[in-house]
DNA sequence: CTGTTAGCGCCTTCAG
DNA sequence: CTGAAGGCGCTAACAG
């Protein structure tokens, strides 16, 4: 029992063309050179035998697979999650499908994925990346695979880039706790080798410094992106003697971290009655819930996703035109607005 | 500037051998009919080469890319990142790829999404199921591209299955609420066209009679699985003479919605002072947070990927070796136990 | 505007 | 055990 796959050449049959001008017909990227008559006897033969154009076969020839593939650190995650549906949505409009890959936060994971991929022809590579380094990505990039890096930026790897502002997102979660009155503020989480976190702890600096307050070394409690690195921070914070009536989270992780260890805390100890007030970055479906929380800066991951995805598709398109040499544009960094939330009602 | 990517046949050249030994020293799923001294020679020179088979001509031929889909109702969904995840990792182990489309809750574009990756030669797909409806899931299956169902049953449809012991999972949750001496406790969420929500409502009826009481009809707050539908369901019991004492939630956004609702609700209003007792199905990083959850069911989405890649590659396995033909295992579902999870502790 | 032809890179009988 | 040869289904020059 064979598969009975039916191909250009039964379709070129049947239409009484070539398979040439079947496969002109059909272009999905627009039919071009045959009249429009025969192009309507062809499409019009294909369908009545549901003729489907193999893939593979394409991709094989075109060294373009139609695909575009993600690679993150890790695939549980709200800010993926999101991004991911957002590039799904465009791709899938325009015939792309999505390949997903986990880099498990590594460098080498990530090099290893990225090689494969582009093994598969994929026709560009939105990463997230694990770390500050990007030269494997900077490799496949000029090889001809258009890389868009997202929410992180690496520096000097000449990659197209798609971000939240940072900065300014920091500035205004900052301003917000300025304006309700705080003026022991601290910042919570984040490495200054993640461009991410660096640049928000200058959006933090900034809007203090503009308020007339220089934030001492002591109201930076840096390290870590995660859930466990803004318990440890609250933790410190909770044993202070003079601990920041507010705080800026670096992020979501840090934020429910902190939030965590404000809610395990036992009674009868120091820092019992200590309540703060929580800016932080990322919003998610529970912020309302969470005690300290009162603004958030969501990011639009959805909208960051098509970006990325019409990123890699004009990259391509200059690259057909160009035959693969010509000198494309300049790489170039897009700074996406986030939105400020309040959250006020507590239970 | 050309690609100068290398192929088999430089890498024949360079082991003295004919393609045909090196495309049989280096088959992926284990070389046969070469001599170990040939192949050793053969693959020594492949690595020295840094030469990569590619994947795409590969699929040409022999019509598997390698690769596994994944078609889910939404992609920003807790449950499906997990399954991701669990998925992308059990294959990355194996050299496979995933492929991720979102059928948009559509089942007609559930059709067209898998009808595309049919095309693509992926080996098998893991399908959510936008609703009860599996003809053409089926029909994939029986043409030899091994159909797994998650999640949700479809039922008569004769798929692989993996699921979480739902009615298990509701009526152990349930059994928490009646041993903490609840006795008017409610179920909320759910339609009964849908396998997930039928078996943990059976659960929960099991387990209430088990306990002598018959929940009458109006202890089932029936209708949707998202958070509207959970909002709406709070709303009405807050507005009841005799609001339940506890909550059995079908879901997390169901469970999600009626602590909104609580959280909203305005003072000096009735039901001001109401607080049920609320399990829920699904754990989250958040569950914690919700003042009225006292107990969730976690279930191992990660574990139920990771089965269905098995059940996935196991189906390949019999079909290569069958020839396509041979009559196979008769359809199987999985049960995967949930986790009962405490919540004690509120602010 | 259309047809002919030559592969894309690999796998897989079929001989040897 | 190994090699030679013929496609998988499609596209892109090159002719006409």
């Amino acid at each position: 029992m064979k598969d009975k796959s039916i191909t250009i050449r039964d379709v070129a049959a049947a239409a009484g063309v070539s398979t040439a001008t079947v496969s002109r017909s059909l272009d999905p990227d627009g039919a071009e050179g045959v009249s429009e008559k025969t192009r309507l006897k062809v499409v019009e033969a294909a369908a009545s035998m549901g003729y489907q154009a193999n893939p593979v076969a394409r991709t094989l020839k075109t060294r373009s697979a139609r695909t575009v593939a993600i690679v993150a650190p890790e695939l549980t995650n709200d800010f993926f999650m999101d991004l991911a549906e957002g590039i799904e949505k465009e791709l899938s409009a325009r015939g792309y499908t999505l390949l997903v890959a986990s880099s498990d936060n590594s460098v080498e994971e990530e090099k290893k994925r990225v090689a494969m991929l582009a093994d598969r022809m994929v026709d560009g590579i939105v990463v997230i990346p694990a770390e500050d380094r990007g030269d494997h990505l900077t490799a496949w990039d000029k090889k001809g695979i258009p890389v868009v890096l997202v929410d992180r930026l690496i520096e000097g790897a000449g990659l197209d880039a798609i971000l939240s502002d940072n900065e300014a997102g920091a500035r205004a979660l900052t301003r917000r706790l300025l304006e309700d009155g705080y003026r022991h503020i601290a910042f919570a989480g984040g490495d200054m080798t993640i461009s991410t976190a660096r640049e928000r702890i200058a959006g933090f600096t900034a809007a203090m410094e503009e308020a007339g307050f220089h934030p001492p070394r002591d109201s930076l409690y840096l390290g870590g992106m995660r859930v466990d690195d803004g318990f440890r921070h609250m933790d410190t914070i909770l044993q202070s003697n003079t601990p920041p009536e507010a705080l800026v989270a670096v992020n979501l992780l840090v934020h429910l971290g902190m939030e965590r260890r404000l809610l395990v805390r036992p009674s009868g100890r120091p820092g019992e009655g200590y309540m703060p007030a929580i800016a932080a970055f990322d919003e998610s479906n529970y912020s309302s819930f969470l005690p300290a929380c009162r603004y958030t800066a969501a990011q639009d991951a959805a909208a960051i996703g098509k970006k990325a995805v019409q990123c890699i598709l004009e990259r391509i398109g200059q690259k057909r035109r160009s035959g693969n040499a010509g000198e494309v544009t300049e790489p170039r960094t897009f700074r996406l607005p986030v939105m400020i939330m309040n959250h006020f009602q507590k239970s």
